[in-house]
DNA sequence: ACTGTTTTTATGACTAGGTACTAATTATTA
DNA sequence: TAATAATTAGTACCTAGTCATAAAAACAGT
């Protein structure tokens, strides 16, 4: 037994994901000089665990976070949205990721699903530009990740340019958020007073 | 008799910028066929306007990115801390940028003010790990890119786990948010049996 | 038409950070 | 000890470039 420190090949390489989590723009050479091994076993490794080239790591990220960016902060709607009909209903569905998450708890960050609810409410009414005037919401029970958000948002009453939403977020069939929405229409110009 | 279709290099130069801003994922070959040129050419242009080569662009989007989405949705609080008594005072500001607002209005949407909100809720409670119970939001005026947020966290009760958190929000003096908040701790066991 | 200048294209040598493959060496285990 | 697994070495090739040099083409001015 050699009393080298060397370890075995399945630790280093669940390290190796450790890192690559950590910090994806490593190259090989660097890798290799981390784990005190040749860049040929930090290739047959990144090979033997479906790791990426740093080249399409980086074009990965570059994309994906492209996207991210604009899907999680920027985007129209938080989640995805999977049905709607103007006027009278939206569905849409969030998956959370380890970054919506408290890292201790891997408990979802409440805004994560306000936000959800939020813009599935402003999509679903029939308006062209809207704005949250109060909501009153309560979260039910924790989201874990893992889980898979499913809103509901159903415009339930509008009076001049308010619009009266619920929303309803569930995980398994089980309700974890509700929401009540005031959002006020901004389009001035478009008059449509009808039924209350 | 050249019934040429070549534009000026000044133009080509002015086209080739946009289209980096579109798409900047492009290498010089797509770009020389898009530009009717040689890849030489294209070279040229790119270093005359200091625009680095794709691996380069690529490294950026992908580091920046990654940054930005950590710092605004991965954070424990959104904006900045400013000010923090645990159990008596919080203050945080945020600085809204491009991708918090609306295209069309530039009015910030209303999540990001819902989050810096509730972040900073929770970090003025003095409990390890907390989650959002319910909510009681209003929004009082729309806020616009450029104006600066402040908001102010004050815990007015506490009732066994349940901890009451009043969070104002003013741009220049001028409350435009208001939220009551109940958050429950985790610190003990949290019995999630809540009777609807 | 003949220069002069700018613009464009071509060419060759070199680089990083790899892939894909073969072969050899070193460790571990039956 | 032989068989098997793990590691290292080495080669050819690839992409998407860089840098430098040179030649060709286009556009002016006179």
């Amino acid at each position: 037994m050699a009393g080298n420190n060397r370890i075995s090949k399945k630790d280093r390489q669940e390290k190796l994901k450790d890192v690559m989590k950590e910090d994806p723009f490593k190259n090989d050479e660097e890798l290799a000089k981390d784990f005190g091994v040749s860049i040929q076993t930090i290739r047959l490794d990144r090979m033997e665990l479906g790791i990426p080239e740093l080249r399409e790591r980086f074009r990965n990220a570059a994309e994906g976070n492209y996207d991210k960016v604009r899907s999680m902060v920027g985007a129209e709607i938080v989640g995805e949205l999977i049905d709607l009909t103007l006027g009278e209903q939206g569905i849409s569905i969030l998956e959370p990721n380890e970054e919506m998450v408290f890292k201790k708890t891997n408990i979802v960050r409440g805004h994560h699903i306000f936000s959800q609810a939020e813009s599935l409410a402003m999509a679903v009414i029939d308006a062209d530009v809207a704005l949250t005037g109060v909501a009153n919401i309560k979260y039910l029970r924790p989201v874990y990740l893992g889980d898979k958000l499913v809103a509901k948002a159903e415009p339930v009453r509008v009076r001049g340019n308010k619009h009266f939403v619920h929303v309803k977020i569930s995980v398994k069939q089980r309700q974890v958020f509700r929401g009540k929405f005031i959002l006020v229409s901004l389009s001035m110009d478009m008059d449509d007073e009808d039924s209350e």
